[in-house]
Formats: structure tokens, sequence, C-alpha cells
DNA sequence: TTTTGGCACGTTTC
DNA sequence: GAAACGTGCCAAAA
């Protein structure tokens, strides 16, 4: 429970007091607990309501029904000349077989013109069905080939290499429609040597880089955020202008200030003063 | 003063 | 046409 206050940001020390002394709440002994933990009536319903906003089974959300396997639509493994071989995962395509010998079994007892007819066309819908499905899987195979083609080096050496890509770069190579672009890469999944991944996932926007052509994915800038984060000195808390500064220098990677912090809040790495406090508490327990 | 976050604007992407 | 993104400005925290 101490853990989802926190999340939050109601972790006061009166409310940890308030926990470390649950048995009380369960007696309903108030009188006692406000003397504890030095509490008003006030203080004290408010936070109770509070607690009992909390969830009771944390684990929850993690396990049972909407925790799926995910099944990838298309594999990418490596080909013996360094080239990428794709594979449709045909468990899933949609399979449908027009059954020649029912038809032609039917149309011999049918004497009839006009029976005749809506059998023909029976068979025509089916193989344009077929066709369509066809086609699709050809489609999500070319953007699939597109895919891996441009990101090759992410395939090789992973996030930090990811290269920016839009919907449209795609669409260009391949001679299609963005939108068709757009439906075939959301919800479907690739599965590469480095992992599962969704194919919108590969769609991310170019940031610009500084002398060497090389532009960067704002999602590998991610990356490099949270490692240099992570690897920062405990004495020397980065602030986002620092890390724009390492970025610049070490990565030619140009990126504003402001667009750091929102990257950061977005991968959710508290402030650079919130991670002072937390490093240095955590600190003399090693 | 230093660092961060809200708002808004222009551009890109969907 | 709408939504998302990167970024500059400025005020709010620390």
């Amino acid at each position: 429970m101490a853990l989802q206050l926190a999340d939050q940001d109601r972790l006061d020390p009166m409310i940890g007091a308030l926990l470390n002394n649950l048995d009380l709440v369960a007696k309903s002994d108030f009188i006692t607990l406000k003397q504890k933990i030095g509490a008003s009536d006030e203080d004290l319903g408010d936070m109770l309501e509070e607690i009992r906003a909390l969830n009771p089974r944390p684990g929850r959300a993690f396990d049972g029904s909407s925790m799926q396997a995910v099944v990838p639509d298309v594999y990418i493994r490596p080909g013996p000349d360094g080239g990428w071989l794709l594979e449709l995962n045909s468990e899933v395509l949609p399979r449908v077989l027009v059954n020649r010998t029912y038809y032609s079994s039917v149309s011999k007892r049918t004497r009839d013109k006009k029976e005749k007819a809506f059998l023909v066309d029976c068979l025509q819908n089916a193989n344009w069905l077929t066709k369509s499905l066809d086609q699709r899987a050809q489609t999500i195979l070319k953007v699939a080939t597109e895919i891996a083609r441009m990101q090759d080096s992410f395939l090789l050496h992973g996030v930090t290499h990811l290269k920016p890509m839009t919907l449209k770069n795609v669409a260009d190579a391949i001679e299609m429609h963005e939108s068709t672009v757009s439906r075939i890469t959301t919800n479907k999944y690739i599965a590469t040597p480095r992992g599962l991944f969704e194919m919108k996932y590969f769609f991310t926007t170019a940031l610009n880089s500084s002398s060497g052509e090389s532009e960067h994915s704002s999602e590998s800038v991610r990356h490099l955020i949270k490692q240099i984060v992570d690897a920062e000195d405990v004495k020397k808390i980065l602030s986002d202008d620092k890390i724009a500064e390492i970025l610049s220098r070490t990565h030619q990677i140009e990126v504003a200030r402001r667009t750091i912090a929102k990257y950061r809040e977005g991968l959710n790495i508290p402030s650079s003063v919130v991670r002072r406090r937390q490093k240095k508490s955590k600190m003399p327990g090693f």
C-alpha cells in the first residue's frame, strides 16, 4: 500500500505512521490511533478514505485474462548472406480454399439455368475472396520487408540503431497509400532476433543531428536518456540541460532541453531533484 | 539562481 | 482535418 501511495505522491510521514498501525485501524481504536500518530479527526478521516481507495490486490492488474500471449504475424530471421529472411506466420492467416470438387458435384445435379448462374456467381465470389486475402498477405510481407530493409542496423545492433521512419517513407517505397500501411501495421507483430515488436514500434520521428547526416529516431534517443540517467554519478545528478549537452557532445544529437524533459516524463524518470533525494536515501544501506 | 513544467505555435504525421 | 510532436518562452518551484 505504501508503494501505491508513493506512486500517487501521497506518502507523507503521517500516513506512513498510519500504515504502521493498521492493527489499530482494524480494531477501530481510533482514539489510541490519533494519539499515536498525532492526527486530528479530519486528518484521520481523509487518510482512511485514501487508503480505502487503494487496490487491495495490486497484482490483479497483471494476471489473468488481461495478459494474453502475443502471436507474431511475421518472422524475421538472419539469412545466410547477411540479409534477412521473412516468413508469414501461416497460423494466424485466414485460410479459405475453394472446394472445387464440391462445386462440380453440385453443378452436375443442377439443370435449371438460374441455379447454374447462381453457382457460377458463388464460385466467382469465392475466388475473389481468396485473391483478396492473398493480396493482403502480400502487402503485409511487402511492408515487413521494407521495415527489415530500413531497420537493418537495428536488427543487428539494437535499439540505439533504430532509424527514424514514417508511414510515408514505407508507403512511398512500396507504392501504396499511407492509410493502407497504417492499417497493416497496427495490431500486427513481428518476431525478430531482438524480440517481438508491434509493427508500429518501428515508426518513429526523426531528430536532427548536428554534424553527420545520420539521423536518430526519437525512440533511440529515449533509450540513450535512460542509459545516461541509470549510469549517472550519485554525486552529480544530471539536469535536463546537462543531458542535452551530453547527447550533443558524445552522440552528435541536437535535442532541445524541453524535449529531454518530455521524454523523461514519458519514461517515468523523476526530475533531477527527486532522483538526488532517492539515490541519497538508498546509498547508506549499501 | 538553477531547474522544471505549462502553454502555445508551427510543422509533421496520421 | 485532426492529432501528435518538437521547441521556445515564461513563470513556478526549489
